[in-house]
DNA sequence: CGGATTTGCTTGATATTTGAAGCAATCGAC
DNA sequence: GTCGATTGCTTCAAATATCAAGCAAATCCG
């Protein structure tokens, strides 16, 4: 990451871009916590982290959730949250039916199997995790989920704005 | 985010797991970005983060690099640096020959027009991202940056131990 | 009410990514 | 040298993700 500054050209990417640089950083950190977390979701368990994904939005919202509402929350499109919960449905870790009130509407719940399953994935997950952020100190890790806190907010607002 | 924390099922993701949380928003707020901003490279020149992310890297390498130097550096597949690098070169971006000392290495540079584009591309880029981060002050962009200086250090490490 | 619009989801065609072989060139120990 | 790893890349199939239609059920408005 360190960058020669001199000639105009490469100054592009050079020390001035803060925001850019920062943008790479954080980038770079979360493809490599992803690509291990994801080599072992589907290691140990045969899922991934898409999967995980889902599922733990499901786990949190007992009553179940929307298709479109899942696809807001884990940040993709609706064609594949369709895809998502058929292999899920497939391998028997969640549930669809179309909801009460709009026939339109598809509300996807976990099964029992699912619940199982993700508690399980989920320990493995958060000792995984932990041990990845364990180059930061308990003070420093919430400074720095109080700075995201920070970006994420203004992300929402850019996106409803922009 | 706000989660209910009471039943012991749910605690399970509840507030106790800092790293856990730490990692989902770092996570959120990645792939946000990530979105708009391929998106954007998508919409605006046809491109993707993808062929961005590797486009920069031979910026910077006026020598050129080897396709394996590239998929360390993108994290990602051997194969897909392929794939990406002939999508490349079939739009004049880039170009490959072998290398001079071992004639299995393959060694890719950008063209003129690879360079052009990418200059064009870095600049809508760059302001896009300052854009999206400007939620933070820049100390606050300064502090997080340092932060994920450490974690991205760290899991240098756990990734030659593990 | 009744047609035009919007909403919620699925589908199908493509694009991208992965992962596991495969192949050729190099390296290392003999 | 030369045979058995190892390395560097490509290839192929399968998994996953995107995008643009498509369809049916709500909703809006006159």
């Amino acid at each position: 990451m360190t960058l020669p500054a001199s000639d105009p050209e490469t100054r592009l990417l050079g020390e001035d871009h803060e925001a850019l640089r920062l943008w790479l950083r954080l980038f770079t950190c979360a493809t490599m916590v992803e690509r291990v977390v994801d080599a072992a979701l589907k290691r140990e368990f045969g899922s991934s982290l898409a999967r995980f994904d889902l599922l733990a939005q499901l786990y949190r919202a007992s009553d179940g959730l929307r298709m479109g509402e899942l696809s807001e929350r884990i940040l993709t499109t609706n064609g594949n949250v369709t895809w998502l919960v058929a292999a899920l449905e497939r391998e028997g870790h969640v549930k669809r039916r179309t909801a009460s009130d709009d026939r339109r509407a598809v509300v996807v719940r976990l099964t029992a199997t699912g619940r199982r399953q993700f508690t399980t994935m989920a320990r493995a997950h958060e000792a995984l995790i932990a041990r990845l952020l364990a180059g930061l100190t308990p003070a420093e890790r919430r400074t720095m989920h109080a700075l995201l806190g920070t970006v994420k907010q203004h992300l929402r607002l850019e996106r409803t704005s922009a």
